[in-house]
DNA sequence: GTCTATAAACGGATAGAC
DNA sequence: GTCTATCCGTTTATAGAC
């Protein structure tokens, strides 16, 4: 077996298992024993199991985030992008991958939506890995929403995210394809659902003028 | 020390330390040295670890709860809520806690938003909790939104969820109070948007008359 | 009820043979 | 590069004294 080989069998192993239980719930005992590799191969190939957690969403993030980031280069040699093609450049990427890869990669994205305390362990890595695409795509999207104040733009931009987690994680297995569908087809309807979703929540009067007109 | 005395000092510093580094980083032994209890009485009063987190949950959902279903109860009491109305419910709760003590029980709200996968340790737990509140929001909401199919309408009810979770974690500190604010005022302002967010995403057209209008 | 002491198992990591 | 064997700290849980 080549060291390419055995790296992606532990990579594989990993993501499975980390989805279904969790980090620190999965030791690297497990890890290793489901790859049907050494106990000591995750020390030599990755350092420590915190290297190994660093190299599994790097090698699923890092693909994603640049296509993220390419399809916003495109948008703004263009011009002003709308509201709903930044956020199209923001949400298809990780849906394609959630969507089309649901027992491999789409688990790890399932990961993500729990590490996103203030104080977890991975906040650093994370952070790391996420920050550029985080900070080109915020200063986007409230370029699209400028009448609102800086603080509820930024809220809004809380709960975009919260749309997203939810996505990822789908508590409920709306994602789950049905056997008869077609692929491409569902996944332009979920993408433009959740476009319209966010893009109306995002475009909602602000509370400065509507304040008193949300009972009844 | 009586004995809920200290069943109390335990579950006020498993909330703390659950919050801050999560379930399984958080020792039994850290538990009870912060508590100032000795290591066997987690086990005495809980049973087991297992034990004391479910104590802990609801402990803290149990109340939020009734209070939704009680607000639900009288809005429907007086006929059909209102969209707002019905999220007013929902929301107005959680956010009380999560906004006026975020030391203690608002920590445990964060915990929450990171157990939300299907296959993790404490779902059944959880899930016992949850269900009824979920059951008779979620057949609230779907009134709310007639006009949409049921794919649609369960598929913005995820998304309804998934700005709550990103509400409950906040991962970027929004809700910190400033030293100067007024609370209520604030408390007022965030529940608004929260709200305003929602209703605009739950009644966005649906992708069956607006589906190739999204793209600026 | 509370405590000390300890059981019994599991964790990540590594040394050294091959 | 891969493997076996092992180190050593930590974990939950419990038995038994007080």
């Amino acid at each position: 077996m080549t060291r390419q080989q055995t790296k992606d069998r532990i990579l594989d192993a990993a993501e499975k298992l980390y989805a279904e239980y969790g980090f620190a719930e999965t030791s690297t005992r497990a890890i290793t024993h489901a790859a049907g590799v050494n106990l000591a191969a995750v020390n030599y190939h990755f350092g420590s199991k915190e290297g190994l957690f660093r190299d599994l969403v790097a090698r699923r993030f890092d693909p994603i985030n640049a296509e993220r980031i390419a399809r916003l280069d495109a948008l703004e040699a263009l011009g002003e992008p709308s509201l709903e093609q930044v956020l199209e450049a923001l949400v298809a990427p990780i849906l394609a991958l959630r969507l089309n890869d649901p027992r491999g990669a789409g688990l790890l994205v399932q990961i993500t939506g729990r590490l996103t305390s203030p104080k977890q362990t991975h906040t650093d890595e994370l952070g790391e890995i996420f920050r550029k695409t985080s900070e080109r795509f915020m200063a986007a999207l409230r370029r699209c929403i400028p009448e609102l104040g800086e603080r509820e733009q930024l809220w809004r931009l809380n709960c975009t995210i919260g749309v997203m987690i939810g996505t990822m994680l789908d508590p409920h297995g709306f994602l789950q394809k049905e056997a008869d569908s077609d692929e491409l087809h569902f996944e332009r309807e979920v993408l433009a659902d959740i476009i319209a979703f966010l893009a109306a929540g995002l475009r909602a009067p602000s509370r400065n003028t509507s304040q008193e007109t949300r009972h009844g």
